[in-house]
DNA sequence: AATAAAGTATAACAAATATCACATTTTTTT
DNA sequence: AAAAAAATGTGATATTTGTTATACTTTATT
């Protein structure tokens, strides 16, 4: 059976998206535009949370530091996307920690203001559970994928998905080999056997960081166990 | 540091217990009780959610099973357990199985009783969210565990967790290897030896199918990767 | 209680992936 | 532009974990 990229996907946007645009406007004004350069730290684990935040450009991601010292990265956010409300909803530190890939415009919406939104706007709530709803089985996806699948499929799946994420916005996927190794869930050097691999077999073409998708269909098919 | 169990927990059970006890009164007459006996499932992945699913009595494994056949799991729910509610609040299909470990008593609350409950309930809606961005962290903490710790520690610190799932009703931990490999994330095989190996340095006893933690101050430093 | 079925243990072996050490390239800083 | 720093590539090797095959136990069924 083929692999749903969806299914890998937070939709964080559909948020605000379903707000009507008066609520949407009432949801942006309540907000304070902030800048984080390449490599900032957002938010980062065991800290308490003071808001939420709203990318508008950029990209960042979400991990959590093993206690070897190695990151287990398992989301890119990316523009549009509502995210780090989740330990400000049920008072709790942060689980994990963020990181701007990219120098990032983000809103940052306060925990009294967001609080405030919930009241003011009736569906919020009701979109959030939604969402929260939808992004347990995203995670839920990803945990058999990265406990059940081996290393070359994982790279096929996770390839694609970033494909997806880094697509929204013209570019190819560009991220360090570390981080894309940290997210695969595996060390860089096999990440690199992995990707010379690929290229030989003409799936993908890789430009220093930039890698480009050559085959999504049969990376596709190698993502699905269906083709060895 | 030391891993805490507790992130690893869903606190499914605070839901129904912070309704004031006539919302909760409100809540258990709107389920039905029904019957599942061990090894039957409870819901099953790509099904049609038609309500939650709430656990008086016994116990029940959430797996996905993956492209070989071979099982996830990725929670045990407990009695006072509430579950089954998420592809249910995001109209999407089960992304997960849910099967009985032993005989189960279970309310049964339909969609269109849930959705009332919610409306009735002006609480509720507010707690699903605590309870949702709580689970968040449980599964982010999972999926850094399977990706990154060795399998000895996973073993270590599953058990205290599993420990910790069934001491709330007497017993020691009892399920089947393969299910305990299924949450380890592991082949039976392996998870036969290091039980073994666990065993020799009294870690644990084991009794047939029952397992009983002899040293946890012990199994706890593995699982925190301060023991070799 | 006898038989079948399911589950479990064990050892030898194979495969996958990590680790290490170092060369090379790219990027950043001065 | 040169120097330093960071990131990446590569091969040899070690380790971990999975696989296969088979014997053994326990549990379920008749």
């Amino acid at each position: 059976m083929k692999v749903d990229v969806k299914k890998f996907d937070f939709q964080s946007e559909k948020i605000l998206g379903s707000l009507s645009p008066m609520d949407k406007e009432l949801f942006l004004k309540s907000g304070d535009e902030l800048t984080f350069k390449k490599k900032k730290l957002i938010f980062y684990e065991g800290g308490i949370p003071t808001g939420a935040f709203l990318i508008q450009e950029g990209r960042a991601k979400i991990y959590k530091t093993g206690l070897d010292g190695k990151d287990q990265i398992f989301y890119v956010y990316n523009k549009g996307d509502l995210l780090g409300y989740h330990a400000l909803l049920c008072n709790e530190k942060y689980e994990d920690s963020c990181e701007a890939l990219e120098d990032c415009k983000v809103l940052f919406i306060s925990e009294s203001k967001f609080h405030h939104l919930l009241e003011q706007i009736p569906n919020l709530k009701l979109l959030l559970i939604q969402n929260m709803s939808h992004e347990f089985g995203v995670l839920v996806n990803t945990i058999t994928v990265l406990a059940q699948k081996p290393l070359r499929e994982r790279l096929a799946l996770y390839l694609l998905i970033l494909n997806e994420r880094y697509r929204s916005e013209d570019t190819d996927i560009i991220l360090p080999r570390e981080d894309l190794a940290n997210i695969v869930g595996t060390a860089r050097e096999s990440l690199g056997r992995l990707l010379k691999e690929f290229r030989e077999e003409e799936l993908i073409e890789i430009d220093n960081k930039i890698i480009r998708i050559k085959d999504p269909a049969k990376l596709q098919k190698i993502a699905s166990s269906e083709y060895v």
